[in-house]
Parts: structure tokens; sequence; C-alpha cells
DNA sequence: TGCTTCATTCGGCATTGTCGAACCAAGGAG
DNA sequence: CTCCTTGGTTCGACAATGCCGAATGAAGCA
């Protein structure tokens, strides 16, 4: 159903990783099982055409530069980065705090997009784009508002690792958040992830039906938990409307999650 | 030699890019000339492992969120990157210019990293990652330092194209102003790409050999091409020998130019 | 409602990728 | 310095695999 050589050659690109910058042809045949030849011959093919480039000392491989201009190609792409690029950045000069934007991937998150409210280093990630979903408030807005049945799914194929010790490890609990998470019409990530940074999260749809993604505002836990948590949380769902309307959805949030939720009760 | 079905796989995905962002299998087909079968079939792979993805509705295909992913490894793996990135933000904030690090890719520039001065919309790139080599500092910064054959190699590839008034479009006029880049160490962009903006450009140089790619200021034409320019190039070239450094080469980019050209002479 | 365009599926042929083994080159140990 | 190991690369033969062309179904448009 699916074309050999071709997913090969795709699986041979998702080896590398920020862990995993280069590999030799060894490793490679060794991480996929196939012959060594083989892998070469794939490896080869996509060295020329520039989506691996060889280092003509140690002849290791790593990702060329045809990946990356395919990369900001796809960043720009990327209806929700479209429609959330300035509003997400008003949102971080107003609240000087880190906004996020995130995209739903099945059981994980894509950060494909942040906005800081100084200059920094000009890379746009600096923990790598994607998230886990049960430990973040980007994540945890989403799985709030995608049906039962997917949650169900994803608890299914997710382990739980406990990070920090607020980290939510139990599904009965995560359940329990989740709940919360509907009834207030934002999450909360009281440094489940990483000590130190707290956020707030508020879900994202498209054309008013489906969870797209997510937008959150993080900081330190005294700033984002504090007494101004409210505030900061309005601010996050007038954000989130706005995205919302660009997305060809109702302008209203927390209508649209209102929705979202009765709909999923139907069922 | 190589792998077809992979290699039209690569084709396909190259037909993206920032003007053409999602495309049909028709397009495709018609774009490469195979049936539209076979397009299917290789949409269908890329997009089953998330490189490509399909829009429920139009039922036409863009650019997933694994080349994203990958793309941002792509940024981080390069080692220019990872060497310029500190030296290129620092010089940002001295000078308050934009700073930009380009790669050599055997006929244009590629541009993996960007530093502002003030905070701005979190895109890397809001002109897209290619530059022409002939109309840039960055990239007449590399010409005036690879070999002579393959400035003619080049050359015969290239059309010139006159993007300003200002843009040098003949041959021999290129020649005689990468000869000028080389007495004075640095590369100057009069407008030549895009009216308003001045470059200054310098190479840097992989393990104190071949040209890697080069960095440059860019800004008004008053605050580059003014009394100051003399300062600023002092300032690029100061990081560029940093960078140098770092890339493993020798300290000193003049005498690293120095014995580029004198090498170039033997030959 | 009828037409056109497009995405998608299917089967048979032969082209094409795969495997295994052999060949070099380089780096490390003795 | 030499032997040995490890890893990258090439080659040939078999048959598995991807390719083409045509047919189907669906959707948008006039």
């Amino acid at each position: 159903m699916a074309i050999q050589s071709v997913e090969r050659a795709l699986q041979v690109l998702g080896l590398f990783s920020q862990h995993h910058p280069d590999l030799g042809i060894a490793e490679i045949s060794r991480s996929t099982g196939l012959a060594p030849g083989t892998a070469h011959g794939l490896v080869r093919t996509m060295a020329q055409k520039g989506f691996l480039r060889q280092d003509p000392r140690s002849r290791r491989y790593s990702l060329g530069l045809r990946i990356y201009e395919l990369g900001i190609v796809a960043a720009e792409t990327l209806e929700l980065n479209q429609r959330a690029g300035g509003p997400a950045h008003q949102l971080s000069r107003k609240t000087q705090l880190v906004v996020r934007v995130a995209t739903w991937d099945g059981d994980s998150m894509v950060v494909t997009l942040t906005a800081h409210p100084r200059p920094r280093g000009s890379f746009p990630h600096q923990i790598g784009p994607r998230v886990h979903a049960y430990c973040s408030a980007i994540g945890k807005a989403v799985l709030a508002f995608i049906g039962k049945k997917d949650v169900q799914d994803y608890l299914s194929r997710t382990s739980m690792t406990p990070f920090t010790g607020s980290t939510i490890s139990g599904k009965k609990e995560l359940l329990a958040d989740l709940e919360r998470t509907r009834e207030r019409g934002y999450a909360l990530d009281r440094e489940e992830a990483v000590h130190g940074i707290a956020c707030i999260g508020a879900p994202i749809f498209e054309r008013g039906q489906q969870v797209a993604g997510a937008i959150s505002l993080s900081g330190s836990p005294a700033r984002i938990l504090g007494e101004k948590t409210g505030e900061l949380a309005e601010e996050l769902l007038k954000t989130a409307s706005e995205i919302n309307c660009y997305m060809g959805g109702f302008p209203q949030v927390r209508a649209v999650m209102a929705a979202s939720v009765s709909q999923e009760h139907r069922k």
C-alpha cells in the first residue's frame, strides 16, 4: 500500500535528531535492519539531492540544507502559524511572557511558533519542538477538547513519565484535570514538565469544529500561578478567540468550547 | 545510480515553496511528468509518514509537521550555526543592525541564521532563506574566495537578473567587484538586491581552508555606506575571525583570506 | 442537471530495488 | 610499523516491487 523504498528513505531521515545529529551507514543499517548496501543506496540518493550531506572527513551523514529550506516553508505554510503569528506576538508584548503556539499531532504537540517579549537567540526553539501532551498546558488544552474516545486512545499508547514532583502520572488524575480544564476554559501546568516553569494554555479550533492546536503563556510559577492568573487567562482567551476567528470559526472560544463539549456528550 | 522512486519523492517535496504552499495530484503530475497514479503513490506514502498532510476538504497536499521538525533539527545541526550563533547575536546588539549567516550551496546562499537587535516576529526568515550570490554582500563574500574555476562554473550556469538599478549584471563587472572584495577583505552590497537595503559581508572558512559561508550586516544605505562603513566592517571582520576560530581555523580572517588567495594563484 | 476536472484504485508487465558478498580505506591495537 | 577490525562503497543476479494505463467515483462548475 505504500512505496517501500520511499518509506525506508523517510524512516532513515527520521533517525536524525538533536541527540543524533550525524549517523554512519553502519548505524543506519543497524537501526533500520536494512542491509548496508541498501541503506547506502537510500542515503546516497538523498545526499545527491541535498537532503543529506556527508562530512568529507568522517564520511558520516547529517541533514542537509534542503531539509532546512523545506522546514522553513512548512513553518510558513501552516495555517495555524499564519493566523496566529500576529496575535501571539501582541500577547507576548502585552504580558511580557513567552507565548507558544503548537499543533496537535496525534500523540504529542509540535510547537510551531514562539514569541518572545525580548530579543534572544535566533533559533525558534530551545528545547526542541515536540512536547508531551499530558504534562503541558498547551497539550492539556487540546486533550480537554478532543473526543473522549481519542483521549482513551491517547492514554492507551502513552506512558506518563513523571518529570517533576508535580507531573500528573495517573490516568484518573489526568481525566479529572481535563474536566477542570473544560470548566474554566483553560489549562494549567504547575511545573509539571520543568521545574520553575508554569503555563496557561487555551485551545484553538479549526473552522469552529475540531481542535487544531493550542496557545500558551509560559513563565515563573510566581508570575503565572499568582493572583494575576485570572487576568492572564482572560488575555489568553481573548487572543485565542481572535485566532479562532481567523481560522474561520466563531469568535467566542467559550461558545466553541461549549459546543465541542455538548457535541461530545451527545455521542 | 540513484533510487528512482526516492529521487522522485524528493522531487515532489521540492515542488512545495512559499509560492506554492499546497498542490493537488494533477499539478504534481504535470510538473514532474509522472502519471497521476504514480504521483499519488509517492504522495500517499509521504502523507502516511507525516511528511505531507492532506487537507480533508480540498484534498490538496501541503508540507507536514515532520518536515518542519526535521528542519529545526537541521538548523541546529549545522556546524556553522552552532559556532556562529553567539557571536552573530553579540554583533547584532553592538551594531544595532540585522546580522545574517549563510551557507554556500553551490550556486546560491542559504541563510541559516538571522539575529535581530530588537524583538520581532518569530519566523526566522521573512524573505525566504535563499539569496542570490551575485547581488548580495553575503554571496559576494563567498564568491571572492572560492576558486577561480568555481566562479567560472557559477557564472556559466547563472543568469544575472538586475533586480534594481544597482545590480551588477555583467560578468566582467562582477569579477572586478570580487577583486576589490579580496583587496579590502569584505564585500559590499549597494542596494543591489533590494532598494533601501545595503550590506557588508565577510567570508567564513572551514578549518582554515575552504569557504563555508559568510556573515553580513544589513541596514539602510545611510547607515551602512556612510562614514562608519570602516568601523562596521572592522566589527564584522572581528566577529568573522572569532567564528573562524571556532570552526577550527586560524583566528585571523585576513591571514586566511590571504592564504586562500595565494593558494589560488599558485594553480 | 450534465459536464469537466480531479483524486484514487486496480491489475499486469518489466523495470527496478534489494540482498549478499566482495573490495578499499582508515583507524586502532599490539 | 603492521595486522586486524570496522565501516563505507561497489557490483551482479534474482525476483520482488514499483510503474504505467485505464477505469472508477466524487466533487465542483456552468
